[in-house]
DNA sequence: GTCTATATCGAGATAGAC
DNA sequence: GTCTATCTCGATATAGAC
């Protein structure tokens, strides 16, 4: 199925192109490190073996490439938010969406970064209505649907830790296995979880 | 003065004529919404109402522009450190520290996400020394001397807490004084400090 | 699906007048 | 200290052949 449970369209179930898929990979592994404005079709084309005109074939401009990369990433965590939102008690709710969502982050270090920084992403994440809505019913789950201002900072925090735990070279000689272990640990102190 | 105890040029003391600083400031915000590959020359020389040719006579490339903001705004912190290295104990030198920086921290919300996350002024921070060393100074006494793996996992938190949380539109309607309670209580309690 | 070739724009950067 | 004018390069993007 294509739809959740709310009725909104589930990301990265749009219909791809192997090539298509192709410039995606590329593309994001490319923005992971260098950033959305530090990324040019000409690296895109290089990193493939093609040419520029190439890339612009599979897609029309560079904006639908980062939508493109951003939907497939964010995809990883439908399941998530979907198993999450199937739990009748809030706590185990939240348990179960911050476990996937830390094993995502640290399996994918380099791209959580932009994901959370990078100042195209961040409109993008707030002007694309399919990623508006998705954001905001991750973060429902992850607030367990109350509107105070302490769960709201803990959901900030929670987001930010990772975000930045995971992307500081202090801790760049720190295997996923530990990483993953510590900020378990953190988030459950963090925010009240049951073990 | 302007060098440290441990014999660092103090940074933020580089000579500056009143041109230059206009150029830095007009720099700082702009850097601070758009990233540095989001900010051209152009957009600095706009906000300031003259040409390009006049902020290049000031800087004579874009890197030190770069370079003069990031110090200058690092340099908010050298007092911090320094009054932390005077404490005897490493517990409370380390809640000096935390108390500034998060104050620095919420005071300059925008411009923390920049200078945590940017790709060029990580790269920046890496590679030019005088940040390097201030930054390994800074996470020394943050790690209070002690080099577990503990202590660097906080250390990373914390950092990514305080740039992730600050930053976050969840977060946007929340005045000052909230958010720096919420986030010395957490910080607090994530590094075992006194109260 | 990929290529060569090209158009157009804006970037960083410089020369020299005032 | 700022200006006009200009250079060069690399960016996004397009046209049309294979």
């Amino acid at each position: 199925m294509t739809t959740t449970d709310s009725g909104r369209r589930r990301l990265g179930t749009t219909p791809r192109t192997p090539a298509q898929k192709r410039v995606l990979v590329a593309a994001l592994e490319l923005i992971a490190e260098h950033g959305v404005s530090g990324t040019s079709l000409q690296m895109i084309a290089d990193a493939m073996g093609v040419t520029k005109a190439a890339v612009y074939h599979q897609f029309k401009t560079k904006d639908e490439i980062v939508v493109g990369v951003t939907e497939m990433e964010l995809a990883t965590l439908e399941d998530a938010v979907a198993a999450a939102k199937a739990e009748s008690d809030p706590a185990r709710a939240r348990k179960v969406l911050l476990t996937q969502v830390v094993d995502m982050a640290v399996a994918r270090r380099p791209w959580v970064r932009t994901l959370q920084n990078d100042p195209i992403i961040i409109r993008l994440l707030g002007e694309h209505e399919p990623f508006r809505d998705f954001i905001s019913e991750l973060f429902g789950v992850l607030q367990g649907d109350e509107d105070s201002t302490t769960a709201r900072v803990s959901a900030a925090l929670f987001s930010g830790a990772i975000g930045g735990a995971i992307i500081n070279p202090l801790l760049d000689d720190i295997d996923d296995a530990t990483l993953r272990a510590a900020l378990m640990q953190f988030t459950t102190r963090m925010m009240n979880l049951p073990d």
